[in-house]
DNA sequence: CGATTACTTGAATTCACTCAATGGCGGTGG
DNA sequence: CCACCGCCATTGAGTGAATTCAAGTAATCG
């Protein structure tokens, strides 16, 4: 399968988690024009005060959305996954608000934002279909606000990792409760609003009791039930449906 | 005017900031049914959990979408304003996924989430309007999580009410640097992620720096270009056409 | 007017931070 | 192939910002 026609497929798995797509709707994604581009770690895609015509879907490794503060303090408000469309604000915002970049080796497709109005405005339902994906986007912020507000370091990270793990799983990315895991701990530090030594110290604590194991570019979480409970975790605000993991792991075989 | 008719017009105007609506748009949503009920404070409007069939819009008063932790510590993310549709989500995802409660006395409208769906559906670019909103939710979103992720107590305060103010300028609510604020310091504490002591003492220190003067239900920012440094506030991120403010001003006329 | 809620202030504590030094790993180039 | 460099992670020590607990004052409401 091409990288292209690959990229398509995850998006369309995450819209068609709700309603099936029809033959033709699913064509227009499909006809998108795309092009493919491979990144290191820690590169800039967009940055905050951009006009881009373009926007891109992540196909492979992982991106964050980070703002600085102006004496140089870094805080990533969303992590971003194969499949996910980081900008799809730029669809009706001009301006963009947050700087977007590689967090890990990375691959991501570009295509002209008026290409996928032009798709939206065709197909009201694919237009429903995206905007329900802006607004599971929006209540995962609304997690994160809650997490980072009110929850401590241990519990955050917790809190975090789980997040991680069932939006990786949903896409069929975890095998076993391992998943890649590329990513610096001054990265999850800034997703937490923490401290890259408090980071250290705490995913030590985590290990230390079991919680998670983490290898080279791994992290294995033996048993996700017991981190949901110490990071105060309940999956609803993602809005998975059912079928969403069902479908994904058929299609992955 | 009646307070339905006033609701609609303050929706229209925020809509509007972006592109003009259609004589025919704005009469499909003057048309849908609407029940406008006042409420005290602090009363919960939806539960986390629910898949309510009514939406609402804000009127008169403040409202915040909030969750608890656990153990009962309580994270406010986000404030409505008049004119706000607090719950737009339910026009696509079942279950709500955080409650929403007046923090002040407030009047709401009720409206059928059928009933948008169906304009949405038969007029697009209304359908555009409203997702467009939906999308500067999202930035205040990402904007709170840096101000409660890496702001200090002091800059974190100061950026709220800078925020609060511009959202309520925008919307013909201040007038010459004072806005109505009844708002409790256990609430603002609760949307900065601080407690409801330190929150005192905060106020107390931009009070006594002259950067905000607080009356009974009222504040004052009389110089908010000094507030905004304090705050490191930068309003692009409300995507606030320049038109906007304007029009709306022309409107209170 | 009494009861309740909101706010203020003080004192002690704690969680997470900063600063600083060290260890490990991987990549690069001599 | 090894030495070196840079990035990442770890650990210790001291600090500090915001917390909790507790008491008391002011404002609001029935």
């Amino acid at each position: 399968m091409s990288n292209t026609t690959q990229i398509i497929k995850l998006l369309i798995l995450k819209l068609e988690s709700v309603f099936a797509l029809t033959e033709e709707e699913r064509r227009a994604l499909y006809d998108l024009p795309i092009q493919v581009v491979t990144l290191k770690a820690n590169q800039d895609i967009v940055c905050i005060g951009d006009c881009p015509l373009q926007s891109f879907v992540v196909l492979k490794g992982f991106a964050s959305s980070y703002k600085l503060t102006p004496d140089g303090h870094r805080q990533i408000m969303a992590l971003h996954i194969p499949g996910d469309i980081p900008d799809l604000q730029t669809l009706y915002l001009k301006r963009i608000d947050c700087s977007i970049a590689s967090i890990s080796p990375c691959t991501v497709g570009f295509f002209q934002v008026e290409d996928l109005r032009r798709v939206c405005e065709r197909y009201p339902r694919l237009s429903a279909a995206f905007w329900r994906d802006t607004l599971v986007g929006a209540s995962i912020l609304r997690e994160w606000v809650l997490n980072v507000g009110r929850r401590d370091s241990y519990t955050r990270i917790a809190h975090l990792l789980c997040e991680f793990s069932v939006r990786l799983e949903a896409v069929g990315l975890v095998e076993s409760g391992t998943f890649e895991f590329s990513i610096t701990q001054a990265n999850l530090a800034d997703a937490t609003g923490l401290s890259a030594v408090h980071m250290s110290r705490a995913l030590k604590a985590l290990r230390s009791k079991g919680l998670i194991q983490s290898r080279r570019m791994s992290l294995t979480v033996p048993d996700l039930k017991r981190l949901m409970e110490v990071g105060e975790f309940d999956s609803h605000y993602l809005h998975l449906e059912k079928s969403a993991t069902a479908r994904v792991s058929v299609a992955a075989q």
